[in-house]
DNA sequence: TGTATATTTATTGTCGACACGAAAGGTCTT
DNA sequence: AAGACCTTTCGTGTCGACAATAAATATACA
């Protein structure tokens, strides 16, 4: 499982744009986050990165700066940066924010949202359908997120856009922590949810859209918070 | 009023001690920003603020890229960055989220709030109450943003709490911008509505804070709202 | 043997310099 | 005189090296 020979492999002879140095090793390093590649905890070495990206430390310690700005990564001054732990004791505030910004988003979206908008909205509903034919569960935790992110965007409010959009990947990797419980009947309970919740934007009716946002933030956080009850590791609770 | 020959002068011999050049940095541009003292659209160039603070082109470097993080600077690729400008057509979007963080910070507040709390939270209050004694306006405005802040920390949630920061910060960008408007009474109605707060936090009592947050956010945005439409100054409407 | 102190090591924070890009200004052509 | 092209200039993006700091290790002492 550990391919990060291939991913270290950034370093390809033809050198990179000019002002593009930055941004590759922050979308990468990102979704490596993201996607638990890199566990929370992990000690980050710039050194190794300079490496593996083939870059002076310079970009490397500005694309940490914006990922300590994203919460995705803890700075410790004069010691090390490590990757954002998950912290369980703070579930509760976690899943009180991400279900207003269900509401919020999917509310605004209801007003706010164009014919394209709804198009796009679809086809990543779409998108997340086929997913979850194929049991694909990694597919199903991306999509999901691009889906709600999309509705939010239809939403057009940039700050509630902002906070839901760093709100469901925390989530992300929250799934993907119990990635292995994930073969449960929830995935299609979900894909009605979410084609009530297009139904409703559709129609412009916020206040469906509101019973429907609430109703499936309900749904996410009683799942996770099962998840959470269920693991039986000693520990859980602890910040890592 | 301009001390500015003073703050240029960050660039005292004692040398600073290591890692805190970065937080210099960031904190006065933030300010400056904040205060108006550098105006919305301003370009900011790297090699006169290495003079001015007396370090090298790498921590302020790092500064700006966590001002842009915060969303007070915006940077254009391989060209300048810019002080972040005021969008009016934006104001909408910034009401709405304002408002809901008001009432989503002050009802938690109501039930997590700890005796400390109310404390600290009263003092500021008092501070706020002897700005509009002493009719500083400037100091009206910075008491206020910390009073909702201590109110907001006192709530325990983290995402609200920094989304609610950055919107009183932005929020004291605009009420600087009608600063000479601010002659009126509305600020002791403020100082009543304050109170009002405060007692609903200590009591406990969620419905009522509620009630009081929305009404103090609708006062506040529609003072704001009166200002801009008492401004005839033409291109109003423009990003700048 | 255990504790306190000195030394080494590893890694960060900072620096000065170079290279590339975009904008401004100058030159040539029609 | 107007427009296209070249040149210069200014500022950013990146680099490699140095200095400071904290952990790790070794040493001295009780």
């Amino acid at each position: 499982m550990n391919d990060q020979a291939s991913t270290g492999a950034e370093t390809n002879g033809a050198k990179r744009k000019r002002g593009l140095g930055v941004a590759t090793a922050y979308a990468t390093l990102k979704r490596e986050i993201l996607e638990l590649r890199i566990p929370p905890g992990s000690l980050i070495d710039e050194i190794k990165l300079t490496e593996r990206f083939g870059m002076s430390r310079t970009p490397i310690r500005e694309a940490l700066v914006k990922l300590a700005s994203d919460g995705l990564v803890v700075t410790l001054p004069n010691r090390s940066t490590v990757v954002a732990p998950i912290d369980f004791l703070e579930m509760p505030q976690f899943f009180d924010a991400l279900s207003l910004m269900y509401r919020v988003t999917t509310r605004l979206a209801a007003v706010n949202r164009t014919e394209d908008e709804i198009a796009s909205i679809r086809s990543l509903q779409e998108g997340y359908a086929e997913a979850v034919a194929a049991k694909d569960v990694s597919g199903m935790i991306e999509v999901n997120r691009n889906f709600h992110a999309e509705i939010a965007r239809a939403g057009k409010n940039r700050y509630y856009t902002e906070l839901f959009e760093r709100l469901l990947d925390e989530g992300r990797r929250l799934l993907r922590f119990y990635y292995s419980s994930f073969n449960d009947e929830l995935p299609s309970v979900y894909l009605d949810e979410h084609e009530e919740m297009v139904a409703a934007i559709e129609a412009r009716d916020v206040a469906r859209a509101d019973r429907v946002a609430r109703a499936h933030a309900d749904q996410i956080v009683r799942q996770i918070q099962a998840y959470i009850a269920a693991d039986r590791r000693v520990n859980a609770e602890l910040t890592l």
